[in-house]
DNA sequence: CTGTTAGCGCCTTCAC
DNA sequence: GTGAAGGCGCTAACAG
């Protein structure tokens, strides 16, 4: 049996509004009933009705994130962060993987949604004008991370373009002459919200179109290993492997060890985003750092802030970094 | 404004009993009218307000799992299955990261279960008379996994113990004469629920009891590494390092290259869990594997089943195997 | 077949 | 300072 605020109101001989009033602090009550009254509940051991109490308030102290999984690390430790994040602030936290798939993610913001969640962090795969009208429809906060939805989302994330550029320097002051640049979320281009390799993309031509010297190969398949090796064998310049993450940049050195092709002696690779896995391979991957927990915690902090009305900025820009170690 | 099931029933000219039918797809009610219905809320986009149905139901379809962190891949891997599984049955899943502090644990089950969850996946680290007891008020069903909470409560997981004890005859058979054992949690014994890693511990001392060549030394330091190397600075045996996580492996993987010990050659290396970041190490690690996949599945359904009324297991056993690499 | 009623447990005016 | 009443949105039992 589940004690009731009507219990407490029982026992101590008075109305459901003055324990109301005694239980959440609220003035117009007399000090001596609520001693009487915080001293019942707590012999009775009552527990508020969060549900009820969410109906009523309109607010669950529940936010959701929505990401494409948690296979890669960088992703693991962006939910650790928000979850502490929304822990300290009194929030649980609702986790969805969307698997990349659209329908799964827009069911799962349906879901979300129906559950009255008071804010969404997203990492989409939607994109376009019917996913922003539908979600402008949601009653909620709604900020994104990794893709931008639209300009009408705040986004969190790190300056992608500014970021690759960066290793294109690093790269073409090493004296490499050739780039392959590896990132297979390219090949989805009209198919999928891909804002993020977009903006790296972006930044790569832009660098590479500054640097004449270098020349390049975007490979954006599926497989990239084997195009990799197919360009590996031809005769060719000193090249680095620029890969947009460092979950790629691990299955190249894993291929390139497997092939007996030394790095950095006879290929370059640099990585993207500085996972902790990097602690244990060889040699040490040179890679693109950035705070993924200041992610985590903007994002909470934008989703509250916003809820309780105020104004968040529309971007918040991470800062990143260029770690450089023994793999270019 | 959000639609209610009042207002469709106001447009149709009906009451919200009639309506609930059609919504709910529940007998007593004739095809033309439910027919009305149903186009009247499509057309106005209506929505069942979920929390007023769980109010009302008492079922919030929505389980909670609690973990120590996802840093380990092991369990990011085990929420993953866990999600997916949940979303198939139309559940939502809290997940909430205790970082190993009893403390924080209870707070989360307290949240979890006024939340009204319908069901608890638990990696304790609590344990004892006060704490079952605690768990025995809750009214919904509670599952463990990794550490058995007591006999009351079911577990689903591996068995430590022969797997374990697998472990050692390989390392017997391979030639090693000398075992250091690995375990930092055991120095939580008599403070925190380590059933787990005491399971494995147990296995291991019954196994070098059998096998009367074989010495070895267990090692519980939380800076284990500094101990290892100790130990390798003696003169001895052929030793094997047994690390009863992946995580300990990689870190001793480390360790040894930096000293410049070779693996095998020198000391053999054995792991536990299988994680996929393995792939991506030199030298291969030799590791216990077992699907953690089966292991958030079966937590869901065991949840779900107990829910519905349903009889489960007290122990469903997830079989494991030996994978022999190259460090050992 | 359909409407009415009484909750689920809590919060919030409004009177006294 | 306290009590009574209405409502959040939905469901379920009971009438008609």
């Amino acid at each position: 049996m589940t004690i009731t605020s009507f219990q407490i109101a029982e026992l101590c001989g008075l109305s459901r509004g003055t324990v109301d009033r005694a239980l959440n602090n609220r003035p117009g009550i007399s000090p001596k009933t609520r001693e009487k009254i915080l001293k019942a509940a707590e012999e009775l051991g009552y527990r508020p009705h969060f549900l009820a109490q969410s109906l009523v308030k309109g607010r669950t102290k529940t936010l959701g994130l929505v990401m494409f999984d948690v296979q890669n690390r960088i992703f693991a430790q962006l939910f650790h962060s928000f979850e502490a994040e929304a822990r300290k602030q009194g929030f649980f936290v609702y986790l969805a993987l969307s698997n990349k798939d659209p329908d799964l993610e827009i069911e799962y913001i349906n879901n979300l949604l129906d559950r009255k969640v008071d804010g969404i962090a997203l990492h989409s795969v939607n994109k376009g004008k019917e996913f922003e009208a539908y979600l402008h429809k949601a009653r909620v906060p709604i900020v994104s991370f990794g893709n931008q939805i639209s300009k009408q989302f705040p986004l969190v994330w790190i300056n992608d373009k500014v970021a690759i550029k960066e290793a294109v320097s690093l790269i073409q002051a090493k004296g490499y002459q050739h780039i392959l640049y590896v990132s297979p979320p390219l090949r989805y281009k009209g198919k999928s919200n891909i804002f993020g390799p977009e903006q790296r993309h972006k930044g790569f031509l832009e660098a590479v179109k500054e640097q004449a010297e270098l020349s390049y190969t975007v490979i954006t398949e599926k497989d990239f290993l084997a195009v990799i090796g197919h360009y590996l064998y031809l005769p060719h310049k000193k090249t680095a492997i620029l890969c947009t993450s460092d979950m790629y940049a691990l299955d190249v050195l894993k291929f390139l060890s497997s092939k007996k092709i030394l790095v950095p002696e006879q290929v370059g690779v640099m990585g993207f985003d500085n996972i902790d896995t990097l602690n244990y391979v060889n040699p040490a991957l040179t890679t693109i750092d950035y705070s993924v927990d200041d992610i985590g915690t903007t994002l909470v902090e934008s989703l509250i802030r916003k809820q309780e009305g105020q104004k968040i900025p529309n971007l918040t820009t991470i800062s990143h970094r260029i770690i450089v170690r023994d793999s270019i």
